[in-house]
DNA sequence: ACTGCCGGGAT
DNA sequence: ATCCCGGCAGT
């Protein structure tokens, strides 16, 4: 079952998936669209406001190119300062231009009525002086507007560029990069802000965690990009932001909500109240940790626990062993502490435990240390005990983890069980003792281990047609008593 | 399917 | 106490 649930949730694709935003077509406000699977429209495409991790919000830049909505009256320099006007959740706004990037041709303007920052493009932005256009969002757009917004800019379409907005898009992608990279923790907003900053944060959200899920989203998208920065956490320009961006299903408050952007009417199972998700726990004896990506998780026992010596594929590899999934009922946690509790490991959450690779180790272990289980099994053992070891090991990997309390069913037997006769000899607190050498430390097992295969008992000796030299024990189903081991 | 053997019923 | 076997778990 762990296995059903941990591809279920994996593998998300975003093809199809329904967004739900404010019908208003306005711009530096969030749009109903649909992700395309390939001929979806995506004539919106200039309204595609990709939110920056500091709040603000960058439309997208391959669709900056596509055709200004207005007919560019911004492409002039703006100076800071300045006082222009533009159009924000539906509505005229007066700003202050804060910034001016004519590489880039965005415009940084503050909203103080809104009390936001967030990004234009020139061609969307008005002198204050000047007549503006032509509200679209006043009574839907116009007839020329809505021409161009029936052009597709579906995802396959070959963008004309110009060179200069191939270098525009790079220098975008490396400042997007380079304020990711800076936590959005750390980067508060200003009291003032913070409530749209929540809901245009949506890392703030999936914290440590989202690798998982925004890797896979970001591989479907970077097929069809121009963007070929395949990194899992992408920020603005990434279409994968935009889509998390554009999930605010605030029609009218536009950012101005504390709303947390997952919990749409959409049915996205990221953040559904009462919904029962995989997480990942750390196996390291006494560390425990929950993370909520496998990603994450892999990164965490391998610089906390591994080490990150890059030396091996063994040490890479061996990241799977010491974590395992757990099934997490997420209540229905208050809004603000959700909000204010970035870190998935605060989650109220430890509901049911699963065994998250048994086979990868049969599996895999062989594969990764060749000579190690060759010199193993020189031994007198046959291989299928190895096999039974090594099974056992990862076993005891997590039932004697803290709490889960879990045995295995040959431990009903008192005084059988092979791990439990043989734990004394296993140093469960030292790391790795299942790994490797671990293999090799159980190479003394208990007699009992040998019950299958080697074992020489009455039946096996005698056959069924020689019954009657059976021992009594072997006759009446019991324990062999003539071939004690 | 085969094997080991526990649990329990029958005698 | 002895005999037998259903049924379970592991292989």
């Amino acid at each position: 079952m762990a296995s059903v649930l941990s591809r279920r949730l994996g593998k998300r694709s975003l093809l199809g998936t329904r967004v739900s935003a404010p019908s208003t077509l306005a711009e530096g406000m969030l749009v109903a669209t649909q992700i395309p699977g390939l001929q979806t429209d995506l004539g919106q495409a200039s309204a595609h406001t990709a939110l920056r991790e500091d709040g603000s919000c960058v439309p997208s830049v391959e669709e900056s190119s596509q055709g200004p909505r207005f007919p560019s009256p911004g492409c002039q320099q703006l100076c800071a300062g300045q006082q222009v006007l533009v159009t924000y959740n539906g509505q005229e706004c007066a700003g202050l231009v804060e910034q001016h990037n004519p590489l880039s041709e965005k415009v940084k303007v503050l909203l103080p009525e809104q009390g936001l920052q967030a990004c234009w493009r020139v061609q969307d932005v008005r002198p204050a002086a000047l007549q503006p256009p032509a509200l679209p969002a006043a009574g839907g757009p116009g007839p020329a507007e809505a021409l161009q917004r029936s052009v597709s800019s579906n995802i396959d379409v070959p963008k004309r560029k110009a060179d200069a907005a191939v270098e525009m898009d790079e220098m975008v992608a490396a400042m997007v990069l380079t304020s990711l990279s800076c936590s959005p923790v750390v980067q508060s907003p200003p009291a003032g802000e913070s409530a749209s900053r929540v809901a245009c944060d949506p890392w703030k959200e999936s914290g440590d965690v989202s690798d998982s899920g925004s890797s896979t989203t970001s591989g479907h998208w970077s097929g069809g990009s121009d963007i070929s920065t395949p990194s899992p956490p992408h920020p603005a320009g990434s279409p994968k932001y935009s889509i998390e961006a554009l999930s605010s299903p605030q029609v009218d408050d536009g950012f101005e909500t504390d709303s947390d952007p997952f919990l749409l009417d959409e049915p996205a199972p990221r953040k559904r109240k009462n919904s029962v998700k995989v997480m990942y726990k750390c196996l390291w004896p006494s560390c425990g940790k929950v993370l909520r990506s496998i990603v994450g998780i892999k990164r965490h026992v391998k610089t906390q626990h591994l080490g990150d010596s890059a030396d091996s594929d063994q040490r890479k590899r061996e990241e799977d062993f010491y974590y395992t999934e757990v099934q997490v009922k997420e209540e229905p946690a208050p809004e603000a502490a959700a909000a204010a509790s970035p870190t998935s490991a605060s989650a109220p959450i430890i509901i049911q435990q699963a065994l998250a690779k048994p086979e990868a180790l049969l599996v895999e272990q062989p594969a990764l240390e060749p000579a190690l289980a060759s010199s193993a099994l020189s031994q007198s053992a046959p291989s299928s005990f190895w096999h039974i070891q090594a099974d056992h090991a990862y076993q005891v990997s997590w039932w004697h983890l803290p709490g889960t309390g879990h045995l295995p069913k040959s431990c009903r037997r008192p005084g059988r069980c092979p791990v439990c006769s043989s734990s004394p000899h296993r140093d469960v607190s030292s790391p790795a003792p299942w790994l490797g050498e671990g293999l090799l430390r159980v190479s003394a097992p208990p007699a009992i281990t040998r019950f299958r295969g080697e074992a020489k008992k009455c039946r096996k000796v005698y056959g069924i047609e020689h019954r009657d030299q059976w021992c009594t024990a072997c006759r009446w189903k019991k324990a062999c008593q003539r071939f004690l081991d």
